[in-house]
DNA sequence: CCACAGGTTCTTTTT
DNA sequence: GAACCTGTGG
């Protein structure tokens, strides 16, 4: 059964479209209409592969842009995808329905919200409006916020939306589950009465409505013929259910769902994604064959060696290795440096060399494991003049003055937000206090009524005061009717009083900055969607398409949802650039997590310390390790042509000095493809790195070894102890030195912490890196300084 | 109501 | 080290 006129099947007839695609890449492109698995490894043309096989399938005329959907996690990736098809495809784009798992989801709610027991208006909550939502329950209930801390119920609840699981469907074992569920029922009961919803109950919700509503289901079914999947090792329990609903397995009716995926590339277990929807989507679906991408047409040998070798070490892999057509290049670049301040004065120097070799900055990354380390190697950047750019820190829509002024331009379409209600509601100051907004939570919630509907109830002074404000609310939507979302905008800033608050306040410029943005952004938002469409860049043909079973047009009238809407939901789903100055030639700086899916020329990968990378808190398990060697895997093959990896002795972190251990994953790579620039062991862990940093700048240190190949035995020419410093050198135990490497028969290579007491009292405390901290009697244990 | 001092915590993160 | 929260005093 099939509702869209499908042309003659074709064979991979020649077309320019699938010239210079390998064997691999050609039969991912052209395969059947089944279910079909690709294994698509680190730089092996993974999106060309899926864009090229939708126009392909349009070309030859097997399926009507209607009949495609593309999911993908990230909105960048689906602008990737949308602004490659339109300029291989000679037509638009926007019948097919390419965008996130959320996206996707949202223009479903919003053509179906009436069966989805939504208000039409509806609005999404970002992580945070979650957890301020969350906290408030938390408070209503009277329970203690060290046991039930909002951010960790949020993880609960996100967890159990990802299984699908309302509150009744959870299994109680225990006092605290017990009360977390309780808090769940309060927390879908509040959101159900404001009218918002989370991320993952956009996705939920969708799931339900085709789990439970066959009319529905069935039509999008017979629609779509061709489901591509990105990214497929990131999905979780609830979006690989979501997506069996529109294509379900074991049937067989012409449909076709395509997965791509990477499985060492899954570094998202911690937050639900399961890799194992690989090997179950192979098993359910049955798929005849899975076709591997392992040509790279990205990095060099020796990176490409030294990823593949990493990898090697994980025991859960469906199995792939990644071969390049170029040379070895460049051998990877490992320096070991006496601090992060040293670390950071070496990338300076290195990233100088690179610009002056004719790189552009914007070419250069520096990669980290947590975005902690940023901090100093901004500095050492911004001191010496190097412009960069850093990724993942707040974003556009999350800065408070914006989210400010979004809350206000949600009152006004659902006043029963109680979320931006109490965001805004003494914000700038009304006189409306803790007290005040406690007794109206308290009539709020005796009622079942929203703050808003609940502030008529209340009298005295802070009545007046509140009644002030939706007053001003009320007034200001009247002000708005008919004018443009721009106009509207710069109104609520001006009624608000926000727009005077920033200008009043001592370093409030960069803010009215920000608020300038908003209205810029909302300007290009209108540009850029047009006026076609209502909310969430849904073309309005659509919502009204035929034969969608219950899909509501626009009111009654089928008039355009007002653009005020679908901006508000623009916001919340792309949360927007986190940059101003994009478009510089900057050095780029993320952690790895945020490098997915990039490349660049030269990748730095620093901090690779134990404990750091990989990360203490992911190490208790087999599992999180190799995790983190997925990671690592990932920074690595983020490189094209050159790639250095770095370490430090110590490191400030979390306001104290830490001794570093280098991490485990050096002895996982292959020697024939390291460069080490420093001597290997030449003395671990010293407390003293600044003033050995400082004595090498006079002109001690490591003679001979510049320029030379990887040094085994350089000359260490110990530098003056500084006079400040000689009260830690008596820290001495024969031989063994505080902040020296120390070796361990059944421990290894550590670094030594602490001295205490004396004679057979004698204790020591090493860090083993791997093995951890430990405190070792030194009349039993034999402990051997490295030199 | 607000400004300020102290205590606490601290992976990774898109939507 | 710094951000965030809570409690205190004006």
């Amino acid at each position: 059964m099939n509702s869209f006129p499908v042309g003659p099947a074709v064979d991979a007839a020649p077309s320019p479209l699938l010239k210079n695609l390998n064997p691999e890449q050609l039969a991912a492109v052209t395969a059947a209409a089944e279910p079909a698995l690709i294994l698509a490894g680190a730089g092996s043309g993974k999106t060309r592969v899926l864009t090229t096989r939708i126009a392909w399938l349009l070309n030859t005329g097997q399926v009507s842009p209607g009949g495609i959907m593309a999911v993908t996690f990230t909105n960048k990736a689906a602008k990737e995808m949308l602004t490659r098809l339109s300029t291989m495809l000679p037509f638009n784009v926007r019948g097919m329905w390419i965008g996130t798992f959320h996206g996707l989801c949202n223009r479903f709610l919003r053509a179906h919200w009436k069966q989805a027991n939504l208000p039409q208006a509806f609005q999404i909550l970002d992580a945070s409006d979650t957890v301020s939502a969350i906290k408030r329950v938390i408070k209503a209930m009277k329970l203690d916020e060290e046991r039930f801390v909002p951010k960790q119920v949020g993880w609960f609840i996100a967890g159990c939306k990802e299984d699908a699981q309302r509150p009744g469907d959870v299994e109680v074992r225990d006092d605290q589950t017990k009360t977390l569920v309780e808090i769940y029922a309060n927390y879908e009961d509040q959101c159900q009465r404001e009218g918002v919803v989370d991320f993952a109950e956009l996705m939920l919700r969708s799931y339900e409505l085709l789990r439970d509503n066959a009319a529905i289901r069935e039509h999008y079914q017979r629609r779509f013929r061709h489901l591509l999947v990105d990214e497929f090792q990131d999905t979780n329990k609830l979006q690989y259910a979501w997506l069996k609903m529109f294509a379900p397995p074991g049937v067989d009716n012409g449909q076709s769902l395509l997965a791509v995926g990477d499985d060492d590339q899954s570094i998202y277990a911690f937050r639900g994604a399961r890799v194992g929807n690989m090997a179950d989507f192979e098993r359910e679906y049955r798929v005849r064959k899975v076709i591997k991408l392992e040509q790279n047409y990205r990095s060099f040998g020796h990176i490409l060696d030294a990823a593949n070798e990493l990898i090697s070490r994980n025991s859960q892999r469906l199995g792939k290795t990644l071969r390049t057509d170029a040379g070895l290049g460049d051998p990877i670049r490992v320096q070991e440096a006496p601090s992060d301040f040293a670390e950071a004065q070496w990338l300076i120097e290195e990233i100088q060399g690179l610009v002056r070799g004719g790189l552009d900055r914007q070419q250069i990354a520096i990669l980290y494991r947590s975005n902690a380390q940023s901090r100093v190697i901004e500095s050492a950047l911004f001191n010496s003049g190097i412009p960069y750019r850093v990724y993942g820190g707040l974003r556009f829509f999350e800065r408070a003055e914006v989210k400010h002024a979004l809350a206000y331009l949600r009152l006004l379409e659902n006043p029963n937000d109680d979320t931006s209600f109490l965001r805004v509601v003494n914000f700038p100051t009304r006189g409306i206090g803790a007290k005040t907004l406690e007794n109206l939570q308290d009539a709020a919630k005796a009622s079942g009524r929203s703050l808003y509907q609940s502030v008529s109830a209340m009298s005295g002074k802070g009545g007046a005061n509140l009644l002030a404000f939706t007053n001003l609310i009320d007034s200001t939507r009247n002000l708005t009717q008919g004018m443009t979302l721009r106009e509207i905008i710069e109104q609520v800033l001006e009624t608000s009083g926000l727009a005077d608050f920033y200008r009043t306040d001592k370093d409030g410029a960069e803010r009215l900055e920000n608020l300038d943005e908003l209205v810029n952004a909302a300007e290009a938002f209108v540009m850029q969607e047009g006026f076609g469409k209502n909310a969430v860049g849904l073309p309005v043909d659509e919502v009204a398409e035929s034969g969608t079973p219950g899909a509501v047009p626009d009111a009654e009238t089928g008039e355009i949802m007002s653009p005020l809407v679908a901006f508000l939901t623009h916001a919340s789903l792309e949360a927007g650039d986190n940059q101003a100055q994009a478009g510089q030639d900057a050095v780029q700086l993320m952690t790895v997590h945020s490098a997915k899916g990039l490349e660049f020329d030269a990748v730095f990968i620093t901090g690779l310390e134990e404990g750091l990378f990989p990360h203490e808190n992911a190490m208790s398990d087999h599992n999180g390790l190799e995790e983190e060697r997925r990671l690592m895997y990932v920074a690595i093959t983020r490189a094209r042509q050159k790639l250095s990896l770095s370490f430090c002795q110590t490191r400030m972190l979390h306001g104290q000095t830490r001794y570093n251990v280098k991490s485990r994953f050096f002895d996982e790579l292959p020697e024939a493809a390291l460069k080490w620039l420093t001597p290997r062991n030449q003395g671990f862990g010293s407390g003293f790195a600044r003033e050995y940093q400082q004595a090498w700048d006079r002109g001690s240190g490591l003679k001979g070894m510049v320029g030379a190949g990887r040094v085994e035995k350089a000359a260490w020419v110990e530098p003056p102890v500084p006079a400040s410093m000689k009260q830690k050198v008596s820290n001495e135990h024969g031989g063994l030195r505080v902040g020296k490497g120390v070796f361990h028969t059944k421990f290894g290579e550590g670094v030594l912490l602490t001295l205490e007491g004396v004679g057979t009292d004698a204790r020591a405390q090493v860090n083993f890196g791997r093995h951890g901290t430990k405190w070792l009697a030194l009349s039993v244990a034999k402990l051997t300084p490295i030199d």
